[in-house]
DNA sequence: GTGCATGCAAATCCTTTGCAGTGAT
DNA sequence: ATCACTGCAAAGGATTTGCATGCAC
């Protein structure tokens, strides 16, 4: 799928989200969500705002914050705590889910995929009686090890 | 084996840690493991640090954090960062390794084991050339569900 | 005796909150 | 016209740091 169309599909299931629940369809909300879509990395909320200031858009950390809580409930966006102060979202719409490698030495970060985990969540829902809604996996290495 | 049994090979195992780092066997440090040994549950820093002082022992927070930092290098306690302000604590030496299953309404946590989450960190070691000491499984979701 | 570890408090980091003003409905 | 959303700055909580003192070696 090219990335204009992506990005176009992405708009309608927000602005759809954000009617369902009854929130305001500012201006602010689509500048992030068009800037989140434009990159491909694994991003931290600080260099998300960096880049809005750069670009001199006039948006502030607090509303960078409440947008990219509203696009994870609406999982147009993941995020990832790869350690206490190192939260990362990525752009999650259009892609596969996949988990993360991480180096300890250079930071580098890889994604996999696996069935087993989906298998994982799947059993442990049941043997326990829960709704697994969400994980988190995080293999944490060291590469040319 | 017995708890007594189980805290003195613990204590044996951290003195020959620091001998062998060169780190200073300070009371603080075995009055830390000590406590942490005799606690069964998922515990925080500030539950510990708050345990030392309601005991009379006159340690600080510096100190509770940097041990358990030296605890958790050489294994005998495991950290879990469940969110961002949401570190918990155990100890590891002398129980199978697991992972957990948390309930997003009431915060309880359960432990459990899957052979396939180890097949998943050896084969992703694999593809990727990475050696890999550590992860973090962590299924979030609603008991009851 | 030397110098690393400790206690204390201040500093730090990311994130959240309070408040007054703005703009979506 | 309403009142939820925004920008700004100050507050917040967990953890780290700096410095003077004390204790392990």
């Amino acid at each position: 799928m090219k990335q204009e169309e992506l990005l176009r599909q992405a708009r309608q299931l927000f602005s759809d989200y954000l009617e369902q629940h009854h929130q305001r369809k500012t201006t602010e909300k689509f500048v992030i969500l068009d800037e989140i879509y434009l990159r491909n990395d694994h991003f931290d909320s600080e260099s998300l705002y960096a880049e809005m200031k750069q670009k001199n858009f006039n948006i502030s950390r607090a509303t960078v914050y409440n947008t990219l809580e509203l696009l994870k409930e609406c999982r147009l966006i993941s995020k990832h705590q790869l350690g206490k102060n190192h939260a990362r979202f990525e752009k999650s719409y259009g892609f596969w889910q996949h988990d993360h490698l991480i180096c300890l030495d250079c930071s580098k970060v890889i994604e996999f995929c696996d069935p087993r985990v989906h298998q994982i969540t799947t059993r442990m829902g049941e043997i326990f009686h829960f709704d697994i809604p969400h994980y988190s996996l995080i293999l944490y290495g060291h590469c040319q090890g």
